[in-house]
DNA sequence: TTTTATTAGAGAATATTTTCTCGATATCAG
DNA sequence: CTGATATCGAGAAAATATTCTCTAATAAAA
């Protein structure tokens, strides 16, 4: 039922907009269904595109009503894999770590860290938001112990490619990875990147470009030659 | 030298790979200059592919030696306008906030944050990472005062969208969005958004969709010949 | 029963991104 | 000094992804 294989990454990225427009219409309570047009219209995208990142999810609608609107919301989650629960372990208890274990939504996003690693003796030993903080040394073990299967990397960008082998050796499938670094891992680990930089690297340039061109509008040809 | 027009966004998010990459080299001081060719085998991408994104941004290289390694760096800063240092407001002080604030290499990548504001009363009239933290009700006269351009929003995600009326009330241009909502701002405000959930998404899905299939067919066990 | 709103599905059109190809040029070896 | 060659620059082509368009089918409403 599922053509699991040729998923656009933009629509996969569209889905989790989907699921809480979709959610909060649920817990509203206003309507039984949900057509790919009112979805479209509250978030101002084009219906044909609505209707096409549903479709693909492999779910039926009905004509003239849309989607069941309870049946649509579980379907995105098990198409997500946001129904089962997959453990993960954090590298990293910093300010970023911290941040990403205190963040409890995740459970209901299919992800649980369950253990945190760090190299800094002052932190091991600690809770941080309930998850004992441990010595990097014992994450290969404990990997292999507990079958995680997810890893995520808060660390400094000079650690992470260690970070990342050692994950890898204790057999993580999946690496989320937060360090501003390019990593290296076999082709069979599905890589995640979030580096902060690459989207203020857009957000920057786009913002730069537009003062600019707003300041002296007749110099664009030289706009992205000069130097400050 | 040629002021594409339309900067393909892919390009754009390649560029700070790049930039790191070169960057560790110059610290590394191994070479005067560097290739695309050279550039391409340590990121393992295709090196045709490396030329056009650096072509882009209009320098111009020499044949048979490459690029200058220290102009190339600070032609993509420039080219980014991670040199032009822009003041940002960050609104939402909890754990993803501080986090944030404490980023003190946002200030060497083009932005700063210069305030911090919040809702809670606990939080206001404290400091956080050096920055002290207002009630939100002050933002839209500190930007206009202070000329911000840049917003962060790390609330909750039902705040984000009054959040976000405020910033562009108050004038911002810019919102980097890290809070889980669909923003609705005018056309002539960049939005970026940063969704956590939205690159889970993605994770899990792909993780999903291949333990599913590994755990079917005949190849389950994965040898890891790397072992430190 | 007829009308209407809506989805399903396929294919065309468009946009974007990547790869290919080739000519030009600076460096190096002889 | 001359030729070989690695490299850049740029345009063309190919591949890929996205968006649009149209038709048929269906369920609800009139």
């Amino acid at each position: 039922m599922k053509p699991h294989h040729p998923i656009p990454e933009a629509s996969l990225r569209r889905l989790p907009v989907y699921y809480r427009s979709l959610q909060e219409m649920l817990t509203a309570g206003a309507a039984q269904a949900v057509s790919c047009a009112d979805l479209a219209r509250t978030l101002g995208l084009d219906p044909t595109l609505v209707r096409k990142d549903i479709e693909m999810t492999g779910i039926v609608g009905r004509p003239r009503v849309g989607y069941p609107l309870a049946d649509l919301v579980r379907w995105i989650e098990s198409f997500l894999g946001w129904n089962r629960l997959k453990g993960a372990v954090l590298v990293g208890a910093g300010s970023l770590g911290s941040a990403l274990l205190g963040y409890d939504r995740f459970r209901s996003h299919g992800m649980e860290i369950v253990a945190a690693f760090d190299t800094d003796p002052g932190k091991i030993g600690k809770r941080n938001h309930g998850r004992p903080v441990q010595p990097l040394s014992a994450l290969p073990d404990f990997v292999r112990r507990t079958q995680v299967l997810i890893g995520v990397i808060a660390t400094p960008g000079d650690a992470a490619q260690s970070v990342a082998d050692l994950m890898v050796a204790g057999g993580i499938l999946a690496i989320w990875n937060f360090a501003p670094a390019h990593l290296h891992v076999p082709k069979h680990v599905i890589l995640q990147n979030e580096d902060l930089y690459h989207s203020l690297a857009s957000l920057s340039f786009k913002l730069e470009s537009r003062t600019r061109r707003a300041e002296t509008p007749e110099e664009r040809e030289i706009s992205y030659a000069q130097d400050n």
